[in-house]
DNA sequence: GTGAAAGCGCTAACAA
DNA sequence: TTGTTAGCGCTTTCAC
């Protein structure tokens, strides 16, 4: 039971034609005889035959299969970037060939190889956390790979781009926070290289001047996995206490939660005493305890709309530098954490 | 800007050598000038020469490519098997082509013919909950692809396997519970069609037996996510009150959890009043409230093992109808909610 | 030490 | 209406 693919050229030997008649009559080709054609068609459907789609790309010079680079499936957002791909790319005929970079410079730099020698006819990426230099993608780009950048877009590589309006989530966000009557708003932050951390954390800063509280650089902390709010605790608590913070803003849902999980197991009452809210809006959010007040981001949307941007790209080969960007204006998901 | 990627055959014309020369300087062939290989070389790293590996898959008949069909990423089961099937693979050189099915029976097929096309060179399979017929994976089977299940298995098919102990995990469960002092038990069920469904719903009646508790057939519902949970609230609520349940089972954490916020808002207190358990142990089960005490399922050990198995099968084409099982016992994870 | 030629599976221009 | 040929990018046998 050994692998038995049968090709285009077994049919014809078998039933003692050229290769070319079996291809034409398979696609229905004009000047091909019925009676062949059915014949061709009905054999090929018996033993099912298959055609090889190495040899049809090669051939074809197009691939039908655009590449993903995405940093961790297991994050809710990102998973559904990737439904939003499928389901669009499914439609239109395309594969897509997923690529975790976990985060991962090394990883990343890899991917994008395996996707140019895979000659994938378009990438759509999410840079890592830790990718300072580009020349990975700028190398891939320059080669004539179309690319679409979305959410963790690189500024370097000009191309299209879907992102979220950070800034206003974050500022949308912080301005809850006021309204409720928090005055003293810490904000856990990402890494502030990746331009939606530096942008969530100046929405933040700019809602809290556009409401005449002052901006202290020691409330805007470097913590953006629950991990790491839990090897913060007690920096965290301390702060929390000395300052008497009464909001927190933090840059995804996880980190949200696990800092109300520290300070609930620290004896405060959420929200009474602190009011917190999140970004992303996963299903974490509901299940949380209470459930968490947070920015709703569009993950299907997003990946349908990079989707889309990179199809319309592909079917016109021609556009140029006439490059767009998709800009996704969040809301505020109103829960019992605030 | 347009696709322009190098070839073998450039390389060999701009440098005036026969394109088995440049292969073979590439590749460090012990009959090759060094001089050769040296140009040869430095032209390719200038230009940034990449093989196609298309062309490769097509002439050396393995495309070093293994297919993957998952049920849904966003569950944190699938995408931890994910990265341990990734983690192994790409140390050895392969890719990993992942396909989603969404859950939906028409998609796996679509997946399964996919993969078949590109000719992956194995396919790691965990089939969709609407899968009744599996005659698409039957083919590619008899194709001769080796082929690896995970966690949802297809009997029809005999290949090497690696599953969870889903009745030793519920009997676990549900015997904790028992312990605990509960004896009218609900049990929340995935669809008996699955091996999952009907092993862990008979590891809750032996559990149930075990302890000289009556199996009521009325106490063993199909209901395995949040929404479904939500639609059958009052059903749920109504039968919990009437039967005075004091513990339940759950398929998974997140109908657990749902069940859990629905007890919460009709008032019952978890796990005074009524004990809960759930398996997967996926990061909601930490998050919930009360953290959900859960059976603990190895998603990522689950992945990497799929993983070797194939490639040991892949490494040792003739091992022919030499299948193996591995089964992973599951634990359970004491938490607060029993 | 290097090159010519054939072939992996497929298609399409050109011939018949 | 069907067949022949060449070629997509690569490797490898055989010849020189």
């Amino acid at each position: 039971m050994k692998s038995n693919h049968i090709t285009l050229k077994d049919i014809a030997r078998i039933l003692e034609l050229s290769p070319s008649t079996v291809s034409r009559a398979l696609k229905d080709h004009p000047d091909i005889n019925e009676e062949t054609k059915r014949l061709v068609k009905t054999f090929a459907k018996k033993v099912n035959y298959r055609p090889n789609a190495l040899a049809l790309s090669l051939r074809r010079q197009k691939t039908n299969t655009i590449g993903l680079i995405i940093p961790e499936i297991v994050h809710h957002f990102f998973s559904s970037v990737i439904s939003g791909i499928e389901d669009l790319a499914y439609g239109e005929g395309y594969n897509v060939m997923i690529c975790q970079s976990n985060e991962n410079y090394q990883r990343e730099v890899i991917d994008t190889q395996a996707l140019v020698d895979h000659r994938v006819d378009g990438i759509l990426v999410s840079v890592s956390k830790t990718t300072k230099d580009f020349t990975h993608l700028k190398r891939a780009h320059e080669n004539g790979i179309p690319m679409v950048f979305f959410d963790r877009v690189c500024e370097d590589i000009t191309t299209d781009r879907v992102i979220t309006d950070d800034f206003k989530g974050a500022h949308i966000a912080t301005s809850h926070l006021i309204e409720r009557g928090c005055s003293n708003i810490l904000h856990l932050a990402a890494p502030q290289h990746l331009i939606i951390g530096s942008q969530r954390a100046e929405g933040y800063k700019q809602a809290l001047k556009d409401n005449n509280l002052s901006v202290k650089e020691e409330f805007l902390i470097k913590c953006d996995t629950r991990e790491y709010v839990f090897s913060l605790k007690d920096h965290l608590l301390k702060l929390i206490k000395e300052q008497n913070i009464d909001g927190i803003f933090a840059v995804n849902d996880s980190t949200a939660i696990a800092a109300m999980q520290v300070l609930q197991a620290a004896g405060y009452d959420i929200p009474r005493q602190i009011k917190v809210v999140g970004f992303g809006d996963g299903p974490n959010a509901e299940i949380a305890y209470p459930p968490l007040t947070t920015v709703e981001q569009k993950g299907y949307e997003t990946g349908r709309e990079a989707m889309r941007l990179l199809l319309h790209r592909l079917e016109n080969p021609d556009l140029g530098i006439d490059y767009s960007t998709k800009v996704f204006t969040p809301t505020l998901k109103l829960r019992q954490s605030t």
